[in-house]
DNA sequence: TAAAAGTAGTTCGCGAACGAAGCAAATCTA
DNA sequence: TAGATTTGCTTCGTTCGCGAACTACTTTTA
């Protein structure tokens, strides 16, 4: 028995003022959405402290990542970007124009398709990932200590579904 | 076998593109921070299309459902409402400001201590949210409907500890 | 008991994201 | 093949939240 959290306190509250109410489906949706705030400020915070790293914005850096991970040239156009995302396309456009001028990427018009355009890293902003990127992953392994390597991939494998059905519905 | 969500794509892509990285700790995290994604659009888009409700906020929301299960007579301080909700004093403030003047709140000053202030729920508030209250959950529940009851129960008892965890060190 | 330090809450200025509207380029339609 | 529709992306206007600075009150210190 290791203690109760927020969600759970609420929980209690909830059952002495609302018995009628049934809260508890709540709360797994309520514990996700605040450990994803608590990650991501914590992230945010490591990434603006980090030396050398001049993006100082979650969002910035998983349009990088992404980036990245498709391998050379490094390059994808904003709609597949936005795939991998979740995000509006005002707020691609505003993550472009920060990182553009950053010159961590170009964009130059398609060939194929006169409205669209490619996004690609460029060759500093490779090797500037690539050295931020082990630090990234090694700090996510720290905000997960307190999960041994079987609960990972079981929370891994609980979530998986609830990703899809979301996405499919929503 | 039910299919690969966006970040076991993304998975295999690193390893293709980075073999040496190891991310699959970041897995977890992407995941959680995909699905507060998902929910907390959703969730907004309800709050904004239902009708009689006047809160389009999730925010704003969760100030009236801390104020709402501590009982009559509905009040807390902003300071005990901070402790309840993951958000920053500025940020706490234009939510109270935005709820005044809709008239969900009261804010009086404190006797005891005339720096604090009272946060209170006012009876017309209190009225429409145990209204709004039953339709919210329900929502919360459908957003669920891909896990059973055991998963869910799993799942909660898997995040508590991470959270317990970061609150902690954060 | 007066000055210093701490605490509660607010306002201000700014950054990031959203929805809606706009603008080309591409594709469909008759 | 001209006109209409759709598509890919950007800009505009607004909203929400944060950190820092500020005000006002309370507690500590000497």
């Amino acid at each position: 028995m290791s203690g109760a959290d927020a969600i759970d306190v609420a929980a209690e509250q909830w059952a002495a003022a609302c018995p009628r109410l049934d809260v508890a489906p709540g709360d797994v949706l309520a514990r996700i959405q605040r450990l994803a705030q608590l990650i991501e400020e914590a992230q945010n915070r490591r990434l603006r402290r980090r030396t050398g790293m001049v993006v100082n914005n979650l969002g910035d850096f998983d349009v990088l990542r992404a980036l990245r991970r498709v391998g050379p040239p490094y390059a994808l156009t904003p709609t597949r970007l936005r795939q991998a995302m979740l995000v509006s396309g005002a707020g691609l456009s505003g993550r472009l124009n920060r990182l553009q001028k950053e010159g961590w990427i170009t964009r130059e018009t398609s060939p194929d398709d006169g409205r669209s355009s490619i996004v690609r890293l460029t060759p500093e902003g490779v090797a500037d990932l690539d050295r931020d990127l082990e630090d990234h992953y090694a700090f996510e392994s720290d905000l997960l200590r307190a999960l041994d390597l079987d609960r990972r991939r079981r929370l891994a494998g609980d979530l998986r579904p609830l990703i899809l059905d979301l996405e499919e519905r929503l």
